[in-house]
DNA sequence: TTATTTGCAAAAGTTTTGCACTGTA
DNA sequence: TACAGTGCAAAACTTTTGCAAATAA
């Protein structure tokens, strides 16, 4: 059975809120979607699926899945907000394509050695962070890539 | 005389745009103000010398110095827009402190070091990168800092 | 039964655009 | 003179909110 759902019902008895038909449902189906849409594209998929969930409830089930660690919110560089599952904690990398815009995730435990050390030395507590890296991908940067 | 002047009018020239006084008057305002403030904000700055410029220009002029490599768009954990002055070229790194949303900028060769190991690794060419660490600010984390 | 949640529509906030007028080159 | 830029107001988006009806605990 889902994990992620054991977990939002977990965060919704801990939190006095209640599980709902709709909040399990939008989860379900924000599960199987790609990273990286926007609220808007989310809340279409939900709406072929159940056309009675409204937006705003989408806009407050999002919400509630970043508070249960379910999902991450990410603003690149449009400033657009866009949704991203979340497995375990600390923090994530991304290399975003200028070109395509394309996002692809990375890890890499260096980076978290290098902001421990910066945040000694500024007497910063850490919680979480994120590399952006913005760029060409292969695909983008290739020899037939010369098109915009 | 000013440097970031200088550089907006060649920005201008080489880009056959022209020349105007809203333009030079909003980069010199831009430059006198703290950084990670709003179009509002940075408007309603414009707005209290000149009443006479809109927001419009506001909006328009910082795109163009975003172009002109003059400022840096941020989009930190809020969505919200802001913007930063910016000199030399590279990426830049931030510790953004989650309650009282101070952002302080910092530099780390490592991190561009990481960087370009992880690119080589994943056929991406890297531009330009931006490290966002979310945590608690020293004056945050101290004892006296138990109210929210 | 009681408090939370939902869906809708309206409101609020942010950014862009159309257009007549102004100003630069 | 020609064409880019400006200011204003309207339009386009995105996100939040108020409220009556529905629903979970």
């Amino acid at each position: 059975m889902n994990e992620a759902l054991r977990v939002l019902r977990e965060h919704l008895k801990r939190a006095g809120l209640k599980r709902t038909s709709q909040r399990e449902a939008i989860l379900r189906i924000f599960l199987e979607l790609p990273d990286f849409l926007s609220v808007d594209e989310i809340a279409r998929a939900v709406g072929a699926r159940d056309r009675r969930i409204g937006m705003s409830t989408v806009y407050r089930s999002l919400k509630l899945f970043v508070e249960a660690g379910l999902a991450r919110e990410h603003h690149f560089l449009t400033g657009r907000t866009t949704f991203e599952k979340s497995g375990g904690g600390g923090g994530r990398n991304y290399l975003i394509c200028t070109r395509c815009h394309r996002v692809q995730p990375f890890e890499d435990p260096l980076i978290e050695a290098v902001r421990d050390k910066v945040c000694r030395g500024l007497s910063f507590t850490p919680d979480f962070n994120r590399l952006e890296v913005y760029g060409l991908c292969s695909r983008c940067r290739g020899p037939a890539a010369e098109e915009d």
